[in-house]
DNA sequence: AATGGATGTCCG
DNA sequence: GGACATCCATTT
């Protein structure tokens, strides 16, 4: 009899122990096998050849005719299970995402693809910038590619795919929204035809089994387009990875394991000595910081490939405190007024954007734009209509809200933001006879999504109204007015990374207008026109934002000069919950005199199903140090996220 | 003593 | 995750 200890990709082993299983087969590390624990069968993974253990074991259930998992990926799992500690289950169900019936049958699937000609030719050659940034990633190495919206990363990504497959390697593409991916798959699939394998979110559970099992058995070089699973895909022989607009939250995993997908991949370039590119127009802190002290090559698109050099975009910045620009609308200045009835009569299309995560309530004078920040974090107070009071959410300061502004001594204090559908009505109200098309965030309607994506290619729709979704990636031919109705919403946001969203918000979505295709209109709504953040974004002043926000960084000790660890108590009982935490906290400073800890203060939602929630954020330059506290002295019932992209 | 909710333990 | 054990407060 052989003994194996396997990897239970199941959700619910929540051990960090290797099980044990036994068979009379003679198996190698990466093979695919299921087994039985407790009533349920659920797929494994081989990792270690053992001999007879002191108990006694259970025998694998089943051993699929399988190729075995690449090498890489059960290297980079161990990594991760390190460097964000989790359990074995959660690990192994990204590197085995699917439950493969034991009836499989292997022989209906084509090993071989038949390989079109790769049809790069009828491409737009490239320009200037694209041959020089071409030129300056040719060495096996990971590149920050900093380029401009609109300024062709796309035709670039392609360059870079094609020499790796005539290489003989596979490439893996990462982008960050599920909903935005068709654009890409689409650019891709017309040079790339056959070798593009896809995940998206329309796929059913039986495509996706096909999808994986075909990246699994299929030898050929490939391209794997999709989120940030993809990185895990069982492919061998990876020659290149892009991430897309790597600077999006999408690409943090908010579930265990806590990966940072920009990470992940770093560590997989560099043992499979692969490429990789993280593509951004606004490249996040953390990344621009680590590729700076890394001294990684970072390359520069900066110019838009302009089809019409004499389409200049016009931008001009309302202030949302000077009410005699609000005439006819309290949400839409005149000046927006004007250039959406422009707009609309040259039969072109307007967007309005608003940031809707700025829904927290947070206060701020009406006046003069004050904001009630926290003396010892700087981020902003949050009211707390329970017992109306204002509180930081990172270190639980608290104050009395004020009853008129301290600075301007006006007594109107906004205490939160509009909404999509308030400015929906009003924008009705203003155009009466105009289709208007509204969208949100909300997850589940990516179907109504791709529906009304249809309708605004094709000009039916006259108005769109909508929050981020609208910002990324869309190329919409026939916008010439872009309204952003409350620009500074993100800044308010109670977390130390409002700044760096609202930069690459603004960035995008001004980046929706001044494509090339028609001449367009930009106005910008806010309570701060002199902010440095919103002229930064409006001039594309990557490096001014840069600056301004490491020294800030640095001045209150966020990444990337710490890391942080932020533990969350979940319990039925107010009291239970902050005594939890509490003594959790004397635990920790107990043990490192060193680690900064801030709070017990509540969860950004505090009240979820009944449950209090309280969390402490630990900051440490070391980040060993976090690593130690979860490893040794996190009681299993508490939550926690390290590194995690905010603080709420 | 009985009941029921909250919390803890473990998976080979 | 879920079956099961255990702890604890409250009711009878």
């Amino acid at each position: 009899m052989r003994y194996y200890e396997v990897w239970v990709s199941s959700n619910s082993y929540h051990s960090k122990e290797n099980l044990t299983y036994h068979s009379k087969e003679n198996l190698t590390i990466g093979q695919i096998i299921s087994v039985e624990l407790r009533q349920q069968i659920v797929i494994a993974l081989i990792v270690k050849i053992v001999s007879k253990p002191r108990f006694k074991t259970k025998k694998i259930y089943y051993i699929f005719n399988l190729p075995t998992l690449p090498n890489h990926l059960i290297q980079t799992a161990k990594w991760l299970l390190n460097y964000y500690p989790s359990t074995i289950g959660s690990i192994a169900k990204l590197l085995l995402p699917i439950n493969l019936s034991t009836k499989l049958n292997i022989n209906s699937i084509n090993t071989k693809i038949k390989l079109d000609k790769i049809k790069i030719n009828n491409l737009p050659s490239l320009t200037k910038d694209q041959k020089k940034a071409l030129n300056l990633m040719q060495e096996k190495n990971s590149y920050l590619l900093h380029g401009v919206t609109g300024s062709g990363k796309t035709r670039l990504y392609i360059e870079l795919i094609n020499q790796t497959i005539n290489n003989n390697q596979s490439v893996l593409v990462l982008t960050p929204e599920i909903s935005l991916t068709s654009q890409l798959i689409n650019n891709l699939s017309q040079v790339f035809n056959k070798r593009i394998f896809s995940w998206h979110s329309k796929q059913s559970n039986k495509e996706r089994i096909k999808t994986w099992l075909d990246i699994l058995i299929i030898d050929q070089p490939k391209v794997i387009i999709g989120p940030r699973s993809v990185i895990f895909s069982p492919v061998k022989n990876i020659g290149l990875i892009i991430i897309d607009e790597a600077h999006e939250s999408a690409y943090k995993q908010e579930q265990s394991p806590h990966y940072e997908t920009t990470r992940v991949a770093g560590y997989m370039a560099k043992i499979t000595n692969a490429k990789l590119i993280l593509g951004s127009a606004t490249p996040s802190i953390n990344d621009y910081y680590l590729a700076t002290v890394k001294n990684k090559p970072i390359i520069n698109l900066p110019n838009k490939i302009d089809r019409k050099n004499n389409l200049i975009t016009k931008t001009t910045i309302i202030d949302l405190k000077d009410r005699s620009n609000f005439i006819n609308s309290t949400y839409l200045s005149q000046d927006l007024i004007i250039a959406i009835n422009d707009s609309l009569s040259h039969k072109e299309q307007a967007l309005l954007y608003l940031n809707r995560r700025g829904t927290a309530r947070v206060i701020f004078c009406s006046k003069c734009g004050w904001q009630a920040l926290c003396p010892h974090c700087d981020t902003p107070l949050t009211y707390h209509g329970d017992n109306f009071k204002l509180r930081c959410h990172s270190c639980d300061f608290s104050n009395q809200p004020p009853i008129n502004c301290p600075i301007c001594h006006n007594p109107e204090i906004i205490y939160k933001t509009i909404g999509t559908k308030a400015i929906e009505e009003e924008v009705k109200k203003l155009f009466p006879n105009v289709s208007i098309a509204r969208f949100d965030t909300d997850n589940n309607k990516i179907d109504r999504f791709e529906n009304k994506y249809q309708q605004i290619l094709n000009g039916s729709i006259d108005i769109i109204i909508g929050t981020q979704i609208l910002a990324k990636g869309l190329d919409l031919p026939k916008l010439s007015t872009l309204g952003v109705i409350l620009a500074d919403t993100s800044l308010y946001l109670p977390d130390y990374t409002a700044t760096e969203r609202t930069y690459q918000l603004l960035c995008q979505v001004i980046g929706r207008v001044g494509r090339g295709h028609v001449k367009a209109n930009t106005i910008i709504q806010t309570y701060q026109p002199d902010h440095p953040i919103i002229h930064a974004a409006i001039n594309n002043n990557y490096n001014k934002f840069y600056k301004n926000e490491l020294a800030e960084r640095k001045k209150f000790f966020f990444p990337p000069y710490c890391s942080i660890l932020k533990i969350t108590i979940r319990r039925s009982n107010v009291k239970t919950a902050i005594k939890i935490a509490d003594q959790l906290k004397k635990q920790i400073i107990n043990l490192n005199k060193s680690l900064i800890v801030e709070g017990p203060a509540p969860a950004f939602h505090e009240k979820i199903n009944n449950h209090y929630q309280w969390q402490i954020i630990i900051k440490s330059a070391n980040r060993s140090n976090l690593l130690e506290i979860i490893d040794k002295y996190l009681p299993t019932n508490c939550f926690f996220d390290i590194d995690p992209i905010n603080l709420l």
